[in-house]
DNA sequence: CGCGGTCTTTACGCCCCCCTTACGCCTTGA
DNA sequence: TCAAGGCGTAAGGGGGGCGTAAAGACCGCG
Protein backbone atom coordinates (compact mmCIF):
# COMPACT_ATOMS: atom_id res chain seq x y z
CA UNK A 1 0.00 0.00 0.00
CA UNK A 2 1.49 3.09 -1.00
CA UNK A 3 1.88 6.41 1.23
CA UNK A 4 1.23 8.98 -0.74
CA UNK A 5 -2.63 9.43 -2.32
CA UNK A 6 -3.66 8.21 -5.87
CA UNK A 7 -3.14 10.75 -8.34
CA UNK A 8 -5.80 11.54 -11.01
CA UNK A 9 -5.31 13.84 -13.65
CA UNK A 10 -8.39 16.06 -14.79
CA UNK A 11 -7.85 17.11 -18.79
CA UNK A 12 -10.73 19.37 -19.13
CA UNK A 13 -11.23 22.47 -20.99
CA UNK A 14 -14.20 23.90 -18.87
CA UNK A 15 -13.77 25.82 -15.24
CA UNK A 16 -16.73 24.06 -14.04
CA UNK A 17 -15.98 20.79 -14.04
CA UNK A 18 -12.44 21.50 -12.52
CA UNK A 19 -14.57 23.62 -9.98
CA UNK A 20 -16.38 20.47 -8.34
CA UNK A 21 -14.73 17.30 -9.63
CA UNK A 22 -11.39 18.63 -8.16
CA UNK A 23 -12.67 18.94 -4.54
CA UNK A 24 -15.03 16.05 -5.07
CA UNK A 25 -11.72 13.75 -6.20
CA UNK A 26 -9.61 15.48 -3.24
CA UNK A 27 -12.53 14.45 -0.21
CA UNK A 28 -12.70 11.10 -2.04
CA UNK A 29 -8.89 10.17 -1.14
CA UNK A 30 -7.43 11.82 -5.05
CA UNK A 31 -5.02 13.88 -4.75
CA UNK A 32 -6.43 15.78 -8.13
CA UNK A 33 -4.13 17.05 -10.85
CA UNK A 34 -5.50 19.79 -13.22
CA UNK A 35 -4.82 20.51 -17.16
CA UNK A 36 -7.49 23.34 -19.49
CA UNK A 37 -5.90 21.53 -22.84
CA UNK A 38 -4.90 18.41 -24.88
CA UNK A 39 -0.56 19.47 -24.97
CA UNK A 40 -0.72 20.24 -21.37
CA UNK A 41 -2.80 17.52 -21.24
CA UNK A 42 -0.12 15.11 -22.45
CA UNK A 43 2.68 16.43 -20.98
CA UNK A 44 0.86 16.28 -17.37
CA UNK A 45 0.49 12.79 -18.15
CA UNK A 46 4.38 12.57 -19.17
CA UNK A 47 5.93 14.69 -16.17
CA UNK A 48 3.46 12.81 -13.36
CA UNK A 49 2.73 9.85 -14.28
CA UNK A 50 -0.85 9.91 -12.74
CA UNK A 51 -2.43 6.38 -11.12
CA UNK A 52 -5.19 7.53 -13.73
CA UNK A 53 -6.36 9.92 -16.11
CA UNK A 54 -9.98 11.81 -16.55
CA UNK A 55 -10.06 13.13 -20.37
CA UNK A 56 -12.72 15.23 -21.44
CA UNK A 57 -13.17 14.52 -25.65
CA UNK A 58 -14.17 18.44 -25.80
CA UNK A 59 -11.08 20.57 -25.79
CA UNK A 60 -10.08 23.66 -27.36
CA UNK A 61 -6.50 23.04 -29.19
CA UNK A 62 -6.94 19.29 -30.39
CA UNK A 63 -9.00 16.79 -30.78
CA UNK A 64 -9.57 15.04 -27.66
CA UNK A 65 -9.65 11.55 -29.70
CA UNK A 66 -5.64 12.62 -30.67
CA UNK A 67 -4.82 13.03 -26.98
CA UNK A 68 -6.19 9.43 -26.34
CA UNK A 69 -4.37 8.12 -28.72
CA UNK A 70 -0.71 9.91 -28.11
CA UNK A 71 -1.61 9.41 -24.49
CA UNK A 72 -1.63 5.37 -25.43
CA UNK A 73 1.84 5.66 -26.75
CA UNK A 74 3.49 5.98 -23.39
CA UNK A 75 0.96 5.66 -20.87
CA UNK A 76 -0.93 2.79 -19.52
CA UNK A 77 -2.58 3.70 -16.76
CA UNK A 78 -6.63 3.73 -16.79
CA UNK A 79 -8.23 6.87 -18.54
CA UNK A 80 -11.74 7.95 -18.60
CA UNK A 81 -13.23 9.14 -21.13
CA UNK A 82 -15.85 12.43 -20.40
CA UNK A 83 -18.02 13.42 -23.68
CA UNK A 84 -21.06 15.70 -23.81
CA UNK A 85 -22.21 13.77 -26.88
CA UNK A 86 -23.55 10.27 -26.76
CA UNK A 87 -23.33 9.33 -30.14
CA UNK A 88 -22.41 5.14 -29.85
CA UNK A 89 -19.79 5.36 -32.86
CA UNK A 90 -17.79 7.86 -30.86
CA UNK A 91 -17.95 5.42 -27.65
CA UNK A 92 -16.86 2.88 -29.35
CA UNK A 93 -13.87 4.36 -31.43
CA UNK A 94 -12.59 6.36 -28.45
CA UNK A 95 -13.04 2.31 -26.49
CA UNK A 96 -11.27 0.67 -29.40
CA UNK A 97 -8.77 3.57 -29.40
CA UNK A 98 -7.40 2.56 -25.99
CA UNK A 99 -10.30 4.04 -23.00
CA UNK A 100 -10.87 2.46 -20.34
CA UNK A 101 -14.39 3.80 -20.02
CA UNK A 102 -16.80 5.94 -21.40
CA UNK A 103 -19.41 9.06 -19.53
CA UNK A 104 -21.60 10.94 -21.05
CA UNK A 105 -22.46 14.28 -19.71
CA UNK A 106 -24.16 15.12 -17.38
CA UNK A 107 -22.71 12.44 -14.86
CA UNK A 108 -23.04 12.28 -11.37
CA UNK A 109 -20.52 12.64 -9.47
CA UNK A 110 -20.78 9.27 -7.75
CA UNK A 111 -20.88 7.04 -10.81
CA UNK A 112 -17.70 8.70 -11.78
CA UNK A 113 -15.75 8.25 -9.03
CA UNK A 114 -17.23 4.59 -8.62
CA UNK A 115 -16.13 4.12 -12.33
CA UNK A 116 -12.22 4.95 -10.82
CA UNK A 117 -12.42 3.15 -8.10
CA UNK A 118 -13.36 0.05 -10.71
CA UNK A 119 -10.14 1.16 -13.17
CA UNK A 120 -7.91 1.87 -10.26
CA UNK A 121 -8.80 -1.71 -8.80
CA UNK A 122 -7.60 -4.35 -11.69
CA UNK A 123 -4.24 -1.58 -11.64
CA UNK A 124 -3.32 -1.56 -8.31
CA UNK A 125 -1.09 -5.11 -8.18
CA UNK A 126 0.81 -2.77 -11.17
CA UNK A 127 0.79 0.06 -9.43
CA UNK A 128 4.64 1.78 -9.45
CA UNK A 129 5.88 2.00 -6.23
CA UNK A 130 5.89 5.48 -4.34
CA UNK A 131 8.07 7.24 -2.48
CA UNK A 132 11.76 8.92 -3.49
CA UNK A 133 13.69 7.70 -5.97
CA UNK A 134 17.26 7.20 -5.02
CA UNK A 135 20.49 6.98 -7.26
CA UNK A 136 23.30 6.78 -4.95
CA UNK A 137 23.57 9.34 -2.41
CA UNK A 138 20.76 11.62 -4.82
CA UNK A 139 17.10 11.36 -4.18
CA UNK A 140 14.08 12.28 -5.88
CA UNK A 141 10.89 13.16 -3.96
CA UNK A 142 8.15 13.33 -6.78
CA UNK A 143 5.66 14.30 -3.58
CA UNK A 144 7.48 17.51 -2.21
CA UNK A 145 8.66 18.18 -6.03
CA UNK A 146 12.48 17.98 -3.89
CA UNK A 147 15.79 17.06 -5.04
CA UNK A 148 18.35 16.13 -2.39
CA UNK A 149 21.68 14.77 -2.95
CA UNK A 150 23.52 13.15 0.50
CA UNK A 151 21.04 14.74 2.91
CA UNK A 152 21.55 18.50 1.28
CA UNK A 153 18.73 19.91 -1.07
CA UNK A 154 19.89 20.50 -4.68
CA UNK A 155 18.49 23.66 -6.00
CA UNK A 156 17.17 22.96 -9.52
CA UNK A 157 15.22 25.11 -11.95
CA UNK A 158 11.33 24.03 -13.01
CA UNK A 159 12.98 22.63 -16.81
CA UNK A 160 15.58 21.02 -14.93
CA UNK A 161 13.39 19.09 -12.45
CA UNK A 162 11.04 18.31 -15.17
CA UNK A 163 13.54 16.76 -17.16
CA UNK A 164 14.61 15.08 -14.27
CA UNK A 165 11.72 13.92 -13.18
CA UNK A 166 10.71 12.54 -16.57
CA UNK A 167 13.95 10.29 -16.77
CA UNK A 168 14.06 9.33 -12.96
CA UNK A 169 10.29 7.63 -13.72
CA UNK A 170 12.09 5.63 -16.71
CA UNK A 171 13.18 3.11 -13.64
CA UNK A 172 15.73 2.83 -16.14
CA UNK A 173 14.10 2.53 -19.27
CA UNK A 174 15.93 4.13 -22.01
CA UNK A 175 13.98 7.49 -22.55
CA UNK A 176 14.36 8.76 -26.31
CA UNK A 177 15.07 12.38 -27.55
CA UNK A 178 11.74 12.99 -28.32
CA UNK A 179 9.91 11.33 -25.76
CA UNK A 180 11.57 13.68 -23.41
CA UNK A 181 11.49 16.81 -25.33
CA UNK A 182 8.20 16.26 -26.02
CA UNK A 183 7.24 15.80 -22.25
CA UNK A 184 9.65 18.96 -21.21
CA UNK A 185 8.90 21.33 -23.97
CA UNK A 186 5.95 19.90 -25.86
CA UNK A 187 5.81 18.68 -28.78
CA UNK A 188 6.75 21.76 -31.27
CA UNK A 189 10.11 21.23 -30.05
CA UNK A 190 10.41 17.31 -30.55
CA UNK A 191 13.45 17.79 -32.51
CA UNK A 192 15.59 20.37 -30.54
CA UNK A 193 18.04 18.26 -29.09
CA UNK A 194 20.37 21.11 -27.97
CA UNK A 195 18.03 21.92 -25.60
CA UNK A 196 18.73 18.44 -23.78
CA UNK A 197 22.50 18.92 -24.11
CA UNK A 198 22.27 22.05 -22.40
CA UNK A 199 20.12 20.58 -19.49
CA UNK A 200 21.31 16.90 -19.15
CA UNK A 201 25.01 19.17 -18.51
CA UNK A 202 23.55 21.05 -16.08
CA UNK A 203 22.09 18.07 -14.32
CA UNK A 204 25.20 16.47 -14.33
CA UNK A 205 26.61 19.17 -12.74
CA UNK A 206 24.59 19.73 -9.69
CA UNK A 207 23.65 15.87 -9.18
CA UNK A 208 27.34 13.51 -10.69
CA UNK A 209 30.77 13.33 -8.96
CA UNK A 210 32.35 13.42 -11.72
CA UNK A 211 30.58 15.17 -14.94
CA UNK A 212 32.53 13.77 -17.06
CA UNK A 213 31.96 10.43 -15.91
CA UNK A 214 27.93 10.17 -15.32
CA UNK A 215 26.71 7.55 -13.60
CA UNK A 216 23.07 8.36 -12.96
CA UNK A 217 22.01 9.83 -16.03
CA UNK A 218 23.55 8.11 -18.52
CA UNK A 219 23.98 8.55 -22.48
CA UNK A 220 22.84 6.15 -25.00
CA UNK A 221 24.13 7.96 -28.63
CA UNK A 222 22.30 8.77 -31.27
CA UNK A 223 19.27 7.89 -29.39
CA UNK A 224 18.44 9.25 -25.75
CA UNK A 225 19.29 9.43 -22.31
CA UNK A 226 18.24 6.71 -19.13
CA UNK A 227 18.12 7.32 -15.39
CA UNK A 228 20.06 4.54 -12.92
CA UNK A 229 18.16 4.18 -10.02
CA UNK A 230 19.21 1.49 -7.61
CA UNK B 1 -1.88 -16.24 -25.91
CA UNK B 2 -4.90 -18.56 -26.47
CA UNK B 3 -5.79 -20.04 -29.82
CA UNK B 4 -8.99 -21.02 -29.24
CA UNK B 5 -12.05 -18.05 -29.12
CA UNK B 6 -12.64 -15.84 -26.37
CA UNK B 7 -15.74 -17.44 -24.24
CA UNK B 8 -18.00 -14.89 -23.21
CA UNK B 9 -20.57 -15.74 -21.05
CA UNK B 10 -24.00 -14.16 -21.09
CA UNK B 11 -26.35 -14.45 -18.01
CA UNK B 12 -29.90 -13.49 -18.57
CA UNK B 13 -33.18 -14.48 -18.52
CA UNK B 14 -34.31 -12.92 -21.30
CA UNK B 15 -34.47 -15.18 -23.91
CA UNK B 16 -34.83 -11.95 -26.79
CA UNK B 17 -31.28 -11.13 -25.03
CA UNK B 18 -29.72 -13.80 -25.87
CA UNK B 19 -31.37 -13.82 -29.77
CA UNK B 20 -29.80 -11.19 -30.15
CA UNK B 21 -26.58 -11.52 -27.97
CA UNK B 22 -25.03 -14.79 -29.19
CA UNK B 23 -24.78 -14.53 -32.88
CA UNK B 24 -23.69 -10.70 -32.44
CA UNK B 25 -20.51 -12.29 -30.47
CA UNK B 26 -20.35 -15.29 -32.37
CA UNK B 27 -19.85 -12.62 -35.81
CA UNK B 28 -17.60 -10.29 -33.30
CA UNK B 29 -15.12 -13.55 -32.95
CA UNK B 30 -16.04 -14.70 -29.57
CA UNK B 31 -17.75 -18.33 -28.38
CA UNK B 32 -21.02 -17.14 -26.64
CA UNK B 33 -21.94 -19.53 -23.75
CA UNK B 34 -25.81 -18.90 -22.11
CA UNK B 35 -27.02 -18.73 -18.67
CA UNK B 36 -30.40 -17.78 -17.79
CA UNK B 37 -30.47 -17.55 -13.82
CA UNK B 38 -27.73 -16.60 -11.12
CA UNK B 39 -26.94 -20.29 -9.57
CA UNK B 40 -26.61 -21.44 -13.59
CA UNK B 41 -24.57 -18.68 -14.02
CA UNK B 42 -22.42 -19.36 -11.05
CA UNK B 43 -21.98 -22.67 -11.90
CA UNK B 44 -20.94 -21.32 -15.60
CA UNK B 45 -18.56 -19.22 -14.46
CA UNK B 46 -17.07 -21.83 -12.46
CA UNK B 47 -17.41 -24.88 -14.77
CA UNK B 48 -16.40 -22.74 -17.84
CA UNK B 49 -14.12 -20.30 -16.10
CA UNK B 50 -14.92 -17.86 -19.38
CA UNK B 51 -13.13 -14.79 -20.59
CA UNK B 52 -14.93 -12.29 -19.49
CA UNK B 53 -19.00 -12.33 -18.31
CA UNK B 54 -21.95 -10.00 -19.01
CA UNK B 55 -24.16 -10.06 -16.27
CA UNK B 56 -27.71 -8.66 -16.40
CA UNK B 57 -28.86 -7.41 -12.25
CA UNK B 58 -32.70 -8.39 -13.17
CA UNK B 59 -32.49 -12.48 -12.36
CA UNK B 60 -35.46 -14.76 -11.07
CA UNK B 61 -33.85 -16.82 -8.64
CA UNK B 62 -31.77 -14.47 -6.82
CA UNK B 63 -30.45 -10.72 -7.12
CA UNK B 64 -27.70 -9.71 -9.40
CA UNK B 65 -26.05 -8.48 -6.73
CA UNK B 66 -25.43 -11.23 -5.08
CA UNK B 67 -24.02 -13.28 -8.13
CA UNK B 68 -21.54 -10.57 -8.27
CA UNK B 69 -20.51 -10.88 -4.90
CA UNK B 70 -20.05 -14.47 -5.14
CA UNK B 71 -18.67 -14.95 -8.64
CA UNK B 72 -15.85 -11.98 -7.06
CA UNK B 73 -14.99 -14.79 -4.25
CA UNK B 74 -13.35 -16.96 -7.22
CA UNK B 75 -13.45 -14.92 -10.57
CA UNK B 76 -11.49 -12.45 -11.64
CA UNK B 77 -11.84 -11.72 -15.24
CA UNK B 78 -13.87 -8.87 -16.52
CA UNK B 79 -17.39 -8.70 -15.72
CA UNK B 80 -20.02 -6.42 -17.49
CA UNK B 81 -23.14 -5.39 -15.54
CA UNK B 82 -26.70 -5.06 -18.05
CA UNK B 83 -29.12 -3.28 -15.92
CA UNK B 84 -32.86 -2.00 -16.72
CA UNK B 85 -32.79 0.23 -14.05
CA UNK B 86 -30.63 3.50 -14.31
CA UNK B 87 -30.17 4.80 -10.51
CA UNK B 88 -26.72 5.85 -10.05
CA UNK B 89 -26.71 4.13 -6.62
CA UNK B 90 -27.20 0.95 -7.85
CA UNK B 91 -24.30 1.74 -10.42
CA UNK B 92 -22.12 2.30 -7.63
CA UNK B 93 -22.51 -0.43 -5.58
CA UNK B 94 -22.49 -2.80 -8.40
CA UNK B 95 -18.68 -1.19 -9.73
CA UNK B 96 -17.64 -1.37 -6.16
CA UNK B 97 -18.96 -4.93 -5.64
CA UNK B 98 -16.13 -5.59 -8.22
CA UNK B 99 -17.71 -4.78 -11.39
CA UNK B 100 -15.07 -3.87 -14.17
CA UNK B 101 -18.18 -1.88 -16.19
CA UNK B 102 -22.15 -1.20 -16.21
CA UNK B 103 -24.41 -0.28 -19.22
CA UNK B 104 -27.94 0.44 -18.68
CA UNK B 105 -30.64 -1.15 -21.21
CA UNK B 106 -31.55 -0.77 -23.74
CA UNK B 107 -28.26 -0.34 -25.23
CA UNK B 108 -26.02 -0.65 -28.58
CA UNK B 109 -24.51 -3.91 -29.19
CA UNK B 110 -21.74 -2.52 -30.29
CA UNK B 111 -21.10 -0.11 -27.32
CA UNK B 112 -21.09 -3.56 -25.67
CA UNK B 113 -18.34 -4.97 -27.78
CA UNK B 114 -16.67 -1.87 -27.41
CA UNK B 115 -16.76 -2.30 -23.86
CA UNK B 116 -15.56 -5.90 -23.93
CA UNK B 117 -12.90 -5.63 -26.03
CA UNK B 118 -11.69 -2.55 -23.50
CA UNK B 119 -12.22 -4.88 -20.67
CA UNK B 120 -10.42 -8.34 -22.33
CA UNK B 121 -7.51 -5.74 -23.58
CA UNK B 122 -6.29 -3.98 -20.14
CA UNK B 123 -6.55 -8.15 -19.20
CA UNK B 124 -4.84 -9.22 -21.60
CA UNK B 125 -1.97 -6.17 -21.45
CA UNK B 126 -1.74 -6.85 -17.35
CA UNK B 127 -0.18 -10.30 -18.52
CA UNK B 128 4.05 -9.87 -17.59
CA UNK B 129 6.10 -8.34 -20.35
CA UNK B 130 8.58 -10.62 -22.03
CA UNK B 131 11.47 -10.61 -20.55
CA UNK B 132 15.20 -10.53 -21.16
CA UNK B 133 16.30 -12.68 -24.54
CA UNK B 134 19.45 -14.61 -23.03
CA UNK B 135 21.95 -16.80 -24.89
CA UNK B 136 24.55 -17.99 -22.32
CA UNK B 137 25.86 -15.65 -20.36
CA UNK B 138 24.96 -12.41 -22.90
CA UNK B 139 21.11 -11.22 -22.18
CA UNK B 140 19.52 -8.50 -24.01
CA UNK B 141 16.61 -6.53 -22.65
CA UNK B 142 14.03 -4.99 -25.60
CA UNK B 143 12.42 -3.12 -22.93
CA UNK B 144 15.10 -1.12 -21.18
CA UNK B 145 17.60 -1.53 -24.18
CA UNK B 146 20.14 -2.23 -22.78
CA UNK B 147 22.74 -5.41 -23.67
CA UNK B 148 24.45 -7.35 -20.57
CA UNK B 149 27.32 -10.02 -20.61
CA UNK B 150 27.70 -11.64 -17.62
CA UNK B 151 26.04 -8.95 -15.99
CA UNK B 152 28.30 -6.28 -17.10
CA UNK B 153 26.77 -3.38 -19.49
CA UNK B 154 28.17 -4.01 -23.16
CA UNK B 155 28.41 -0.74 -24.95
CA UNK B 156 27.03 -1.31 -28.49
CA UNK B 157 26.16 1.44 -31.39
CA UNK B 158 22.72 2.19 -32.29
CA UNK B 159 23.37 0.35 -35.80
CA UNK B 160 24.91 -2.81 -33.64
CA UNK B 161 21.94 -2.75 -31.34
CA UNK B 162 19.45 -2.64 -33.86
CA UNK B 163 20.82 -5.02 -35.84
CA UNK B 164 21.18 -7.21 -32.61
CA UNK B 165 17.73 -6.58 -31.83
CA UNK B 166 16.15 -7.71 -34.71
CA UNK B 167 18.52 -11.02 -34.75
CA UNK B 168 17.25 -11.76 -31.51
CA UNK B 169 13.04 -11.10 -32.41
CA UNK B 170 14.25 -13.70 -34.47
CA UNK B 171 14.39 -16.45 -32.65
CA UNK B 172 16.84 -19.32 -33.73
CA UNK B 173 14.72 -18.21 -36.82
CA UNK B 174 17.38 -18.14 -39.88
CA UNK B 175 17.03 -13.82 -41.47
CA UNK B 176 17.98 -13.27 -44.48
CA UNK B 177 20.47 -10.69 -45.48
CA UNK B 178 17.90 -8.85 -46.68
CA UNK B 179 16.39 -8.71 -44.17
CA UNK B 180 18.53 -7.65 -42.01
CA UNK B 181 19.83 -4.82 -44.42
CA UNK B 182 16.11 -3.53 -44.75
CA UNK B 183 15.29 -3.43 -41.26
CA UNK B 184 18.17 -1.51 -40.16
CA UNK B 185 19.56 0.25 -43.09
CA UNK B 186 16.48 0.77 -45.19
CA UNK B 187 15.34 -0.51 -48.20
CA UNK B 188 18.21 1.72 -50.17
CA UNK B 189 20.56 -0.63 -49.02
CA UNK B 190 19.16 -3.97 -49.57
CA UNK B 191 22.54 -5.88 -51.16
CA UNK B 192 25.05 -3.95 -49.12
CA UNK B 193 26.00 -7.07 -47.30
CA UNK B 194 29.61 -5.62 -46.45
CA UNK B 195 27.73 -3.83 -43.87
CA UNK B 196 27.03 -7.21 -42.12
CA UNK B 197 29.91 -8.38 -42.34
CA UNK B 198 31.25 -5.27 -40.62
CA UNK B 199 28.70 -5.61 -37.55
CA UNK B 200 28.40 -8.71 -37.35
CA UNK B 201 31.89 -8.79 -36.88
CA UNK B 202 31.82 -6.15 -34.06
CA UNK B 203 28.82 -7.69 -32.39
CA UNK B 204 30.83 -10.80 -31.85
CA UNK B 205 33.91 -9.26 -30.53
CA UNK B 206 31.77 -7.83 -28.07
CA UNK B 207 29.50 -10.55 -27.25
CA UNK B 208 31.33 -14.24 -28.51
CA UNK B 209 33.85 -15.82 -26.42
CA UNK B 210 35.74 -16.63 -29.40
CA UNK B 211 34.41 -14.75 -32.36
CA UNK B 212 36.32 -17.00 -34.57
CA UNK B 213 34.44 -19.66 -33.37
CA UNK B 214 30.36 -18.28 -33.07
CA UNK B 215 28.11 -19.74 -31.09
CA UNK B 216 25.38 -16.67 -30.39
CA UNK B 217 24.98 -15.44 -33.88
CA UNK B 218 26.21 -17.93 -36.72
CA UNK B 219 27.00 -17.66 -40.08
CA UNK B 220 24.22 -19.35 -42.91
CA UNK B 221 26.90 -18.86 -45.89
CA UNK B 222 25.39 -17.40 -49.06
CA UNK B 223 21.95 -16.63 -46.92
CA UNK B 224 21.85 -14.99 -44.05
CA UNK B 225 22.49 -15.24 -40.10
CA UNK B 226 20.32 -16.48 -37.03
CA UNK B 227 20.65 -15.42 -33.48
CA UNK B 228 21.02 -18.77 -30.94
CA UNK B 229 18.96 -18.46 -27.75
CA UNK B 230 18.58 -20.59 -25.36
C1' DC C 1 14.57 51.36 -14.19
C1' DG C 2 17.93 47.94 -12.67
C1' DC C 3 18.79 43.25 -11.27
C1' DG C 4 19.04 38.22 -10.73
C1' DG C 5 17.50 34.00 -12.30
C1' DT C 6 16.07 31.21 -16.08
C1' DC C 7 15.63 29.87 -20.72
C1' DT C 8 17.22 30.07 -25.42
C1' DT C 9 20.61 30.39 -28.82
C1' DT C 10 25.23 30.33 -30.81
C1' DA C 11 29.87 28.69 -31.11
C1' DC C 12 33.46 25.27 -30.95
C1' DG C 13 36.45 21.31 -29.98
C1' DC C 14 36.40 16.47 -29.33
C1' DC C 15 35.23 11.91 -29.90
C1' DC C 16 32.88 8.21 -31.70
C1' DC C 17 30.16 6.06 -35.13
C1' DC C 18 29.43 4.78 -39.81
C1' DC C 19 31.02 3.91 -44.14
C1' DT C 20 34.57 2.58 -47.13
C1' DT C 21 38.58 0.20 -48.83
C1' DA C 22 41.89 -3.33 -48.66
C1' DC C 23 43.42 -7.92 -47.98
C1' DG C 24 43.77 -12.78 -46.55
C1' DC C 25 41.28 -17.08 -45.85
C1' DC C 26 38.10 -20.52 -47.03
C1' DT C 27 35.05 -23.11 -49.96
C1' DT C 28 33.55 -24.36 -54.46
C1' DG C 29 33.85 -25.85 -59.06
C1' DA C 30 36.17 -26.11 -63.52
C1' DT D 1 45.88 -26.74 -59.53
C1' DC D 2 43.96 -22.43 -60.29
C1' DA D 3 40.34 -18.93 -60.46
C1' DA D 4 36.22 -16.90 -58.41
C1' DG D 5 33.30 -15.44 -54.99
C1' DG D 6 31.76 -15.10 -50.23
C1' DC D 7 33.26 -14.27 -45.57
C1' DG D 8 35.90 -12.16 -41.77
C1' DT D 9 39.14 -8.70 -40.06
C1' DA D 10 41.66 -4.50 -39.92
C1' DA D 11 42.23 0.38 -40.51
C1' DG D 12 41.37 5.11 -41.85
C1' DG D 13 38.78 9.23 -42.90
C1' DG D 14 34.81 12.13 -42.90
C1' DG D 15 30.86 13.71 -40.73
C1' DG D 16 27.86 14.32 -37.12
C1' DG D 17 26.52 13.94 -32.44
C1' DC D 18 27.87 15.19 -27.81
C1' DG D 19 29.48 18.13 -24.08
C1' DT D 20 30.79 22.64 -22.60
C1' DA D 21 31.04 27.47 -22.33
C1' DA D 22 29.07 31.75 -22.80
C1' DA D 23 26.44 35.42 -24.68
C1' DG D 24 21.78 37.19 -25.66
C1' DA D 25 16.74 37.20 -24.65
C1' DC D 26 13.11 37.04 -21.50
C1' DC D 27 10.99 37.19 -17.54
C1' DG D 28 9.40 38.61 -12.42
C1' DC D 29 10.65 41.51 -8.72
C1' DG D 30 11.91 45.34 -6.09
Amino acid sequence: MSISRPRILVIDDEPQIHRFLGPALDAAGYEPLRADAGQEGLRGIALWSPDAVVLDLGLPDMDGKDVLIRAREFYEGPILILSARDREAEKIQALDNGANDYLEKPFGVGELLARLRAALRQRASARAPAGPIRSGDVEIDLDKRRVTRGGAVVKVSPKEYDLLARLALGHGRLLTHKDLLVAVWGAAHATDTQYLRVFIGQLRQKLEDDPAQPKIIETEPGVGYRFISD
